[in-house]
RNA sequence: GAUCUGGUAGCUCAGCUGGUAGAGCAAUACACUUUUAAUGUAUGGGCCCUGGGUUCGAAUCCCAGCCAGAUCACCA
């Protein structure tokens, strides 16, 4: 019964366009000739095009005896020689191509036919030979071998570049791009940077942290309840248990349970997913690294991301200076530190830090901020700072001290009524960072769950569940914790300079294709 | 979800106030043994996003829809 489960895309054929059709007619011919389009035995390969194009010097015994393999891009046919462009996995590098090199008996089908008539542009091809400057000076492999690796039936875009260094017939409808990734990937090269250097963010924070001796965990994404951030769940159904279940929004919670159980220091790249709009900012799956210390609080917390943000700038860039947009960010540590209500006086020239809850409601409407008489003190102060201070921050910045009603999960500051032990990092105009010192009293944790259950109850959304085995680990205690989350795909985007999320997610959420 | 902009050849794009669908690259054929956005000559290639409407006639004007991008609102 198997070939039922053959899915309608392999028995639905799209109309083929001239070239499709041509490429196919050329499989054929080559099948005819007895040349195996995708032969399975190895192609050994012993250097790159950028390794040769970087070290290569005229007159060098290096490089004279080169195995490669890649796609072919371009092709210029001078009648009994080529020149072509060979590109891997590292760039592109000039080829020649001889009839009488790689054909020297009489038969001279693999340069006519199977070169010049049967390769399109995209095959994979692999090639032996050796590194030569051309007389106009371009580092170039003379072919002795060719072999075909693999055919490709569709034709890419093909996007030129000029001898000033201008990009024509550029391959850059978004659409295209998004849905098409790999051909995204084929054409142009820097897009392939940017994920080179997402990976190389990640891999400079796990070192950072396994430097320290924190462990790299994996917690549920599947959870019979959601907490840890306020936010709308995905929710899915398992069938053997019947059960609802949620995909995770947050892992807080699962990696407190693990400080409960001893762990010093706990921290999980998490991919999260919030049911919630999309904007060039939001991809309904996205991911965060979350990190918890024990015996540490937010202060101490504050010097840890200075560092390891300042560190990442340095492995991605060699320096903490990234340019992002129009500006210049500089990582380089101390960050500058303001608390809520020192940000607000300091770009409002008003001091808010005594004032009740109608004193915060008419300054608001008078710095003309949004707000409604639904809003209490905590949301207030929050919108005033969204609306007046946010889009101010380029540098990346510490806000401290933020209100208790907008943190159900952070430790009430000591000497602060009403304010928590809480900061965010904001760089670039977005927070890429949000921490506190963690609330580890089981009995105002209950509470604070109770409140968020009431907001509920009177229709938000987005309020936290009450999760009563997560209160029963706090029970058992807790030690002083500090917890972190930073969002990897907006450091990603400043790290790289790129102004949509969707640039640094290989496969961005898109609504369907149409047949 | 709201507003604006866009969807024409494999790719990048023209196509005016309605009148036989266009260019460059790519493709096909021929020529050419150090070119480089190779060149020269010739040729083929289109559900003009979909569905309605107006009109003698619609890629073009109108309405509805689909997809995308930008901005805004909620959010990381």
């Amino acid at each position: 019964m198997r070939f039922l489960r053959i899915s309608k895309l392999n028995f639905t054929m799209h109309h083929l366009s001239e070239q499709e059709i041509i490429r196919r007619d050329n499989l054929t011919k080559l099948k005819d000739a007895g040349v195996e389009a995708y032969p399975s035995e190895s192609f050994d390969v012993n250097a790159f095009c950028k390794d040769v194009k970087d070290q290569f010097k005229d007159g060098d015994t290096t490089f004279q005896s080169v195995s490669m393999a890649g796609r072919l891009m371009s092709r210029r046919i001078m009648g009994k020689a080529s020149f072509a462009e060979l590109q891997d996995s590292s760039g592109r590098i000039q080829i020649y191509i001889s009839r009488d090199d790689i054909c020297p008996e009489d038969d001279k089908t693999l340069y006519n036919d199977v070169f010049k008539k049967w390769l399109d542009l995209g095959d994979f091809i692999g090639i032996k030979g050796f590194a030569f400057y051309t007389q106009m000076g371009e580092c170039t492999i003379h072919v002795t071998e060719l072999k075909v690796l693999s055919k490709s039936l569709r034709p890419l875009p093909v996007v030129k570049v000029d001898d000033t260094g201008k990009v024509h017939d550029a391959f850059t409808d978004p659409e295209m791009r998004y849905r098409q990734r790999y051909v995204d990937l084929i054409v142009n090269p820097e897009v392939r940077e940017t994920f080179k250097q997402r990976t190389a963010m990640y891999t400079s924070m796990r070192n950072y942290l396994n430097e320290r001796g924190y462990l790299e965990v994996e917690t549920p994404i599947l959870q019979p309840l959601y907490g840890g951030a306020a936010a709308r769940p995905f929710t899915t159904h398992h069938n053997t248990l019947d059960m609802k279940l949620y995909l995770r929004i947050a892992n807080e919670l699962y990696l407190k349970r693990l400080i409960v159980g001893g762990f010093d220091g706990v921290y999980e790249f998490s991919k999260d997913f919030r049911n919630e709009g999309m904007s060039r900012f939001h991809n309904p799956e996205f991911t965060q690294i979350e990190l918890y210390v024990a015996y540490k609080d937010y202060q101490w917390m504050m010097n840890l991301v200075e560092e390891m943000v300042e560190k990442v700038a340095i492995d991605l860039h060699g320096t903490s200076k990234v340019k992002v947009g129009e500006n210049i960010i500089d990582f380089k540590r101390p960050w500058k530190r303001y608390t809520m209500y020192e940000a607000i006086e300091h770009f409002t020239g008003v001091d808010i830090s005594q004032m009740n809850e109608d004193q915060l409601r008419d300054t608001a409407r008078k710095m003309h901020v949004h707000v409604d008489n639904t809003m209490g003190k905590g949301k207030l102060i929050d919108e005033i700072f969204g609306e007046k201070c946010e889009d101010q921050l380029i540098q990346p910045t510490f806000i401290t001290d933020y209100p208790v009603e907008m943190s159900p999960l952070a430790k009430r500051h000591p000497s602060k009524p009403g304010l928590v032990e809480r900061f965010e990092a904001i760089c670039n105009k977005k927070e890429i960072a949000n921490a506190f010192s963690e609330l580890n009293d089981p009995i105002d944790q209950r509470k604070r769950f109770e409140e968020q259950l009431d907001l509920g109850k009177r229709g938000d959304s987005e309020a936290m569940v009450l999760d009563e085995d997560f209160l029963r680990a706090l029970e058992y205690g807790m030690p002083p914790t500090a917890g972190l989350g930073i969002g990897m795909d907006r450091l990603a985007m400043i790290m790289t300079n790129q102004n949509s999320i969707q640039e640094v997610l290989f496969f961005p959420q898109m609504k369907a294709e149409k047949e």
